[in-house]
DNA sequence: CAAATTTCTTTACGCGCGCAAACATTATTT
DNA sequence: AAATAATGTTTGCGCGCGTAAAGAAATTTG
């Protein structure tokens, strides 16, 4: 080991015997030459500890292996393991993730999506804040990178869009709620930044005209990235207020109800779908802590770990079409992933 | 605005009619060059909008700007908070900090070190897994970049230390817990990976004893990262066979407790300081989600705000102190923040 | 106002690597 | 074995910027 430093890919050719645009070839690409000079490159490798310097090579490199992560919120749960599993799968393939958060924050998007251009990256993978979004700034971004949108669609924008079919989780949840007991309210925030909020609003209303019942929405003020919290005071309000028509409440996602079912809990109102139970609550989204909370939360789940594997899937292929993002003529695709019904206590 | 595109750093000095030198010289600290110059730039800047290659800056440049962040598990919310202030403290005082999450696993660690020593950062910041923690890698790697150890706190690596003080956390939960009503059992990972519980387990012990009450230490199994679920399954255990030796539980940190909180809502036992309640439970932490629980958590919590900017500043003296890591001799040091109760329902 | 000081310009080199072209060397095929 | 293809080597340029040295210009000082 290390007899002696290896100060750059010159050096470190000629202690492997291999000429160095032979070497620069294989840490571009290590099937790309014969097996016989591959192995002679390992064995150097090993006994020398050499790496490449990663900015001469994304310098010089027409195309970087640099790829983007970017969520809205890393302190949700389910974001971070999104992040996780794409993350793991990028550099298993080779590709250097570099992670972001906007933290809810438009500015902090924006500013992400400029530093992330600086990196002149393979491509992104993007989980938007949504209708906080500065679409245009956004637009202009996916000109330059090729981008695959997740989670959150934005119409029109990124080469790609792959994420959870929210007539699929309302459906579920709805079906499910009818079936079983009375008709929910669907509870939600009033001006939610997540675009999904709105699908998810309009599927329920569909869902519950198609059955010949009214839509019934209960809209809870506040503002900002803590859902549990709004929920909470929300549900406060409401449960003191008496301001909710039936004994059944469909969260539009997780954390809200999170909020919600602690604040039932203070006051007493027993959650569940047995005898001597005041209320029912679903929700959606099957956020990692909804086994953890009291009743644990009957919901209704994307996989995250399909969804951001498809994302990454996504990626690679238009990476590897290597299309000039501004032309690409083949359009863009939506996937979207069927949810699944998580029956826990609380419905 | 673009009157033409600027391919480098030549092109924009021709266009802001600045020598290329001085630009450089700008780019790397606005303040070293004169008032004048540095509006002639500016205004330039905002005409043309260009950014320097960063991959040729790190390249040439002494030190970076770059700066990591590393944490354990970054699907826990307690570190997404810590990122996130660290975050956006480096990025305003001028610097790149790239986030990484070692997704509680020795392996990842590994690599992320190593990638991280390619990129040559002005300094880190890492929050280590711990007692899995490879910690001879950590001490080489300590030898090449300045490195500031956060929350969790590993005997002479690193240049500093910055974290809470846990005999702070378990004084002041014992202490509580004693004067309010039975001693507590301390309730703990079998294995845990995480130098922080055995700190506060010796400290319960010490604490306990010098109340002359004999310490009680009621140990779950389960590997892992999902703290949540081992001390869910340990407390349903624990309840059915009714091994508690007191009504008083006291966790070593709020995942245990969120999961022991399911359990005993389950189980039907109504956590509480009240008439009428069969348990009290008490925590470490202040978890996100520790205002959430049901009932809502009494727990001591760190101000990690205060941690990370400490942390941060710590950091910053590091860098600009501008030692050769391998040969400091100002020496380590090491900060310790109290923590502070934080009474809510569960205790 | 001249002298001292600060700041800028000019010139030039080097960082470590990607990449391309021309050529030499190996495998593979007929 | 000769012809063809695949893979290497040699050589050399260029990427965009940091940095250093020497001299010119602007600013401050006395």
């Amino acid at each position: 080991m290390e007899s002696q430093k290896i100060r750059n890919m010159e050096e470190f050719a000629a202690v492997s015997g291999i000429s160095r645009p032979t070497v620069s070839k294989y840490f571009n690409d290590p099937e790309s030459v014969r097996q016989s000079t591959r192995q002679r490159i390992e064995e150097a490798l090993e006994s020398y500890d050499y790496r490449p310097n990663i900015f001469a090579m994304n310098q010089n490199r027409r195309l970087t292996k640099n790829v983007g992560i970017v969520v809205p919120y890393l302190a949700d749960p389910t974001f971070a393991e999104m992040a996780r599993n794409i993350e793991r799968r990028c550099i298993e393939a080779g590709f250097r993730p570099s992670l972001f958060s906007a933290h809810g924050e438009r500015e902090i998007e924006r500013e992400i999506l400029d530093s992330l251009r600086s990196l002149r990256p393979a491509g992104v993978i993007l989980a938007p804040l949504g209708r906080h979004s500065d679409v245009e700034h956004l637009v202009r971004f996916c000109e330059e990178v090729p981008t695959v949108l997740l989670d959150r669609n934005i119409d029109g924008v990124g080469h790609a869009f792959v994420g959870s079919d929210n007539n699929s989780f309302v459906n579920q949840s709805v079906d499910y709620l009818l079936r079983t007991g009375e008709p929910p309210v669907f509870f939600e925030m009033e001006n939610p930044k997540n675009p999904n909020s709105l699908s998810r609003r309009n599927a329920y209303i569909s869902v519950m005209e198609s059955h010949g019942l009214e839509p019934m929405i209960h809209r809870v003020r506040g503002e900002g990235w803590v859902s549990e919290e709004i929920g909470y005071q929300g549900a406060m309000r409401a449960l003191n207020e008496r301001a909710l028509p039936t004994d059944t409440i469909l969260c539009s996602n997780d954390r809200l109800a999170i909020g919600l079912l602690a604040a039932c809990y203070e006051k007493g109102y027993r959650v569940g779908r047995g005898p001597g139970c005041a209320l029912r609550v679903a929700s959606h989204d099957d956020h990692p802590y909804a086994r953890f909370t009291c009743p644990s939360l009957t919901t209704v789940g994307h996989d995250f770990v399909l969804v951001s594997n498809r994302g990454v899937d996504t990626l690679f292929e238009l990476i590897e079409r290597g299309e000039v993002p501004g032309t690409q003529a083949g359009g863009r695709t939506e996937t979207l992933f069927p949810a699944r019904l998580v029956l826990r206590l609380s419905a």
